[in-house]
DNA sequence: AGCCATGCACCG
DNA sequence: CGGTGCATGGCT
């Protein structure tokens, strides 16, 4: 049988939270089967797929966000990316900001929660910031 | 591959 | 009309 994740977490980059300016409203997931495994399965033969999922935070709030593959390069366009959007609000109810880790899980029963942890905590020792591949499976 | 950025639609 | 989110292009 097949090993799914069932947790896993991100270092948030600063696009991630909206620091840039930017408004993509929500973070990159990177294409790795372990990461990807913890998300529902997409169907790969239509355009832009989505899967609306409810999450519920450690003080009982609920929020929906979006798992949506963006794959118009296989449909005349230049995409090929996994996102989850819809965060913002999340985010600025506990001021995430980039370096903050994002963890999201999912239980036995299929039900996702979603927590954060202030960071600082994580040291960069020298050299700048690197957020790229920041994303890592927990076990649970 | 992953992060940054933006035009436009929608909604308060 | 300003903020938010979608979809997409650009840059590193």
């Amino acid at each position: 049988m097949i090993t799914r994740t069932n947790a896993i977490e991100k270092m948030l980059s600063r696009n991630d939270t909206g620091e840039t300016g930017g408004h993509q409203a929500g973070i990159l997931i990177p294409k790795k089967p372990e990461i990807l495994s913890f998300f529902p399965e997409l169907n790969n033969e239509e355009k832009n797929p989505r899967f609306l999922i409810a999450f519920h935070d450690h003080m009982g709030e609920q929020w929906s966000f979006s798992f949506i593959y963006y794959n118009n390069k296989f449909f005349g366009g230049t995409r090929n990316e996994y996102r989850l959007t819809g965060m913002t609000r999340y985010m600025s109810a506990y001021n995430l900001k980039s370096g903050d880790t994002l963890t999201l899980s999912r239980d036995v029963n299929g039900f996702y929660s979603v927590k954060y942890q202030k960071d600082g905590v994580k040291k960069i020792g020298s050299g700048p910031l690197k957020l790229s591949n920041s994303w890592k499976v927990v076990k649970i």
